[in-house]
RNA sequence: GGAGGCUUAGCUCAGUUGGGAGAGCAUCUGCCUUACAAGCAGAGGGUCACAGGUUCGAGUCCUGUAGCCUCCACCA
């Protein structure tokens, strides 16, 4: 017998090891149809935080749901080894022992960051294990196991031979922190405030001075020249002059170039090559040096002259006091301007002209974009408006920055001829290897992340699972990895495998805390998935987060919310310990036989909701459909349908009794199924102690419709208005709900049965004829009579009267009406022209009732 | 500068193809009724931001306005 109440602990503690063990999770039916997904590999740099909760929750119901309904299920599980972020973790555990990756030398700090990758894989699948996750785990992978480091390398080797790779120098975004080069998805833009300084340039051989503005003046060791518009007509007399550049004495030329705006700021630019991607720009039209002022950890290099080995910012102010000494500092502005950062270390990320590699994604892109167009090769987004985000980067693209100055990730399949510099770059290193060196760099993580839906399931080798897995069913993320990943994938699987890596993207928002703020930890306000698993169980966080989470849209944490979805939990753990405790030892489950309105009625309410959760449950509906669930399972099942079958279940008759608990049983064992995929743990306890006898309810199908006469369930909609109706008016008139009115039945049958449903329900005495003055309340097919005297006095049920008799006149006013509308009669479909008639019917009825009566009373 | 989104009950938010607005929490009233007081029964509370339009009919579709948010790009 289960207990009083809902303990997660005892229900949730050794239920997954032994679906682990028992292999429900393990993937490979070829009976049956496969489905698959494939998990965003979490990074193993530390704990999943509650967005991994909600991100796998989703995928898991999903998961389930499918497996369910008859499919073989894939969903492969594995971690990515994050390069930067990985690296700097283990920097820090270095730093801490008092040393550094440079110390030691990269093999062994190879070994370390494996060390670290073990260990903080090891702590991920013990989360996952606390939630659940139904996936293969003889399918795990990583993005850096040797299959995948093979594909990478394939990967590079084919586009570079297709020149879709290619090495170049070009001004790119460097973190000096992590000291090395960034993609432009990898550099968040966030407004700062900052100065502008505006500094006076004097033209070399001459008394004429000019103004120039900039937010950077450390820059200004690397300037080679001073830009102006050729037809601004009050600085272009200066282009072929030379000027002093105040920071450091050099001699810049004035040049001419319609990359400046007339009339912004002062109308002359200062131009650092290295250190800005326009003024490189600049630089290459018109052959100008590149000079690099700064070292890679952001400290001035020697062009600094006496300010060399000092950081950025403190080079910075010196410059400007420098200059103001000279005299040559006019003004400091206080200005707000977006400026990159980070965001991995989320320093200051500095541009920087350095050697990299790149991918050509124009063409690529296109070939995406391309696909995008025909509805049997696109990639469908849930929410649909993803698409556009999708594509609008995807039109914009600009090449990848592949290469990162880093030791953790793979390396690049480049070597370089010692002698000559000649480049070989292919799948295997070059035979004389003694004349070689490998490039240093390694890729951007995101570069393995990018094939990670066919990677894993063996490509490039034609594996079973490649061919019977791919393309994945569906992948479910955050809109923010769409840049990152998703594209990425979509543009890698177009040009390898000539498909989508998934047909269907659902996309899912942030978890933000109840204030609606981000969750960070300069805040402090993260929620920590584990304390809420802790004390509510994971079934009620999942419960939450899965039935709360509009596709697209943030979701705030709501304790309050977390509490109601274990209210529920609690309430549907009642409704079975109250079906089982009914059970006697005579009682043996058959299918139900359905021969009463009451069973009718609930089954019809089923039918209706198994059509509803599957749908929803197909469109990735999650909230939609559990709510519906919800809502059914507290307020028809529990309210209604317990209620009414209390009173076979007390009563001698055995033989009604068993059939009652036949239906009872049938339906929970339903609603159980249908829960399953939204809480798994206790909906896998309850089966249990539902029939006994079964294994495990990973192995239970989907319930289907049993689809019968629906017609016989309107009796019980009537009965319903009875029961809320004499309830209403106990409230009202401060009737205690023990005490038992009596009431006079006219229009409708009902059987004994209903007859002590009522009593049982809400205190109700059906008699033939009341021999006393009475109240009417008019129901849908026909009228219901209380004995005044116990209920109401004379002139107060006159005025509710009154009051209900204008209600019907407006409303009868309004349905003849839209019934008069020609429009409406010709155009709207018959069903709600009927619906409109019906209703006009009733209210005209109920109209005439009360009328009647109050004439009675006068 | 470009794109997208939001505005619905006191609060947090749902509302699939257009057919008379819902949930949770909060509030008020009454209940230990043989599962559940973390519960039960009832009640109150919304010109669905505003203004137009399409339609027989608009929270839902279109246009505009206001406020807020997010993403992308970015000029020294």
């Amino acid at each position: 017998m289960l207990e009083t109440k809902y303990d997660a602990k005892k229900v949730e503690d050794g239920k997954y090891q032994k679906w682990i063990e028992k292999g429900y999770f393990n993937s490979g039916d070829l009976s049956k149809s496969p489905y698959c997904m494939v998990i965003p590999p979490p990074n193993v740099t530390g704990k999943l935080h509650i967005g991994h909760t909600l991100d796998n929750a989703l995928q898991d119901s999903i998961i389930l749901y499918k497996r369910m309904r008859g499919y073989d299920c894939l969903w492969l599980p594995g971690m990515d080894h994050a390069g930067i972020a990985t690296q700097a973790k283990v920097d820090a555990r270095l730093k801490q022992e008092g040393i550094s990756r440079y110390d030691i030398g990269r093999e062994a700090f190879l070994q370390k960051a494996w060390e670290w990758k073990d260990e903080y894989s090891n702590f991920i699948r013990k989360q996952w294990a606390k939630t659940g996750l139904s996936v293969d785990y003889r399918k795990e992978r990583f993005t850096l196991d040797e299959g995948l480091s093979k594909a990478v390398s394939k990967v590079f080797v084919d586009y570079y031979k297709e020149g879709l790779i290619y090495q170049g120098k070009r001004v790119i975004n460097w973190d000096p922190q992590a000291k090395t080069a960034l993609s432009n998805v990898e550099v968040i833009h966030k407004e700062v405030k900052g100065k502008m300084y505006y500094f006076r340039y004097k033209v070399v051989d001459s008394d004429e001075t000019f103004d120039v503005a900039t937010t950077r003046p450390e820059t200004m060791y690397g300037d080679v020249c001073v830009v102006v518009h050729p037809k601004d007509e009050k600085l272009n007399h200066l282009i072929g002059k030379k000027c002093i550049n105040p920071a450091n004495g050099d001699i810049l030329p004035i040049i001419g170039d319609e990359y400046i705006e007339i009339g912004f700021g002062t109308g002359a630019m200062k131009c650092t090559p290295a250190h800005d991607p326009n003024d490189y720009q600049i630089a290459l039209r018109h052959s100008l040096d590149m000079p690099i002022c700064m070292n890679e950890d952001g400290t001035m290099n020697e062009l600094a002259g006496d300010l060399k080995g000092l950081d950025r910012y403190e080079a910075r102010e010196k410059t400007v006091e420098k200059i103001k000494e000279l005299g040559q500092l006019v003004k400091i502005e206080d200005i707000i301007h977006n400026v990159g950062f980070s965001e991995r270390t989320d320093v200051m990320v500095e541009p920087y002209l350095s050697k990299q590699w790149f991918v050509k994604m124009k063409p690529l892109a296109d070939d995406v974009l391309k696909a995008q167009e025909n509805p049997n090769t696109k990639i469908n987004f849930y929410p649909a408006r993803f698409e556009k985000t999708f594509a609008s980067w995807l039109e914009n693209i600009e090449d990848w920055c592949i290469s990162r100055q880093l030791w953790w990730g793979h390396r690049i399949p480049v070597w370089y001829h010692k002698e000559t510099g000649e480049i070989y770059c292919e799948y295997n290193p070059p035979k004389d290897i003694e004349n070689y060196i490998q490039d240093e760099d390694v890729l951007d993580t995101w570069f393995s992340s990018a094939l990670w839906p066919f990677t894993t399931l063996g490509w490039p080798e034609e594996t079973e699972d490649l061919k019977r897995y791919y393309p994945t069913n569906c992948l479910v993320t955050g809109y923010d990895i769409i840049f990152f990943w998703v594209a990425r994938m979509a543009v890698s699987a177009r040009h390898f495998t000539n498909s989508v890596p998934f047909k269907d993207c659902l996309i899912h928002g942030l978890v933000r805390d109840e204030q609606g703020r981000k969750m960070s930890k300069t805040l402090g306000n993260g929620i920590d998935p584990i304390d809420v698993i802790d004390k509510y169980g994971y079934d009620s966080l999942r419960l939450f987060l899965t039935t709360n989470a509009t596709p697209g849209y943030d979701l705030n944490y709501s304790n309050e919310k977390v509490e109601a979805s274990w209210n529920f939990i609690n309430k549907l753990w009642n409704a079975t310990r109250f079906v089982l405790m009914n059970i006697d030892d005579e009682y043996k489950y058959n299918e139900p036989t359905i021969d009463n309105e009451i069973d009718h009625w609930i089954i019809s309410k089923l039918d209706y909701i198994i059509d509803q959760t599957t749908t929803n449950l197909d469109r990735y509906e999650l909230g939609i459909a559990g709510n519906e669930l919800m809502n059914f399972i507290w307020n028809d099942f529990c309210s209604s349908y317990i209620e009414f079958t209390k009173a076979t279940l007390t009563s001698d008759n055995k033989e009604e009794k068993h059939k009652t608990l036949n239906t009872l049983i049938y339906v929970l064992d339903a609603i159980v199924k249908l829960l399953h995929p939204f809480i798994p743990f206790v909906t896998e306890e309850l089966y249990q102690a539902i029939h006994g006898d079964k294994e495990s309810i990973c192995l239970a199908s989907w319930p289907t419709k049993k689809s019968f006469d629906l017609t016989k369930a309107k009796q019980i909609d009537i009965l319903l208005e009875i029961i809320k109706t004499t309830r209403e008016i106990k409230t009202e008139n401060n009737i205690k709900p023990s005490k038992e009115l009596v009431l006079m039945i006219e229009g409708f049958n009902i059987n004994e049965n209903e007859i002590s449903i009522l009593n049982k329900m809400c205190k109700l005495n059906v008699v033939k004829e009341i021999n006393d003055e009475t109240i009417v309340r008019p129901i849908s097919n026909g009228k219901i009579y209380f004995k005044m005297s116990e209920v109401v006095n004379k002139e107060e049920e006159l005025q509710k009267l009154e009051k209900e008799l204008q209600r019907l006149e407006a409303e009868i006013k309004r349905s003849t009406s839209v019934l008069a509308n020609k429009g409406f009669v010709e155009k709207a479909p018959k069903e709600k022209v009927e619906e409109e008639k019906n209703k006009l019917i009733n209210y005209q009825n109920s109209y005439d009732t009360l009328m009647k009566k109050k004439k009675e009373f006068i």
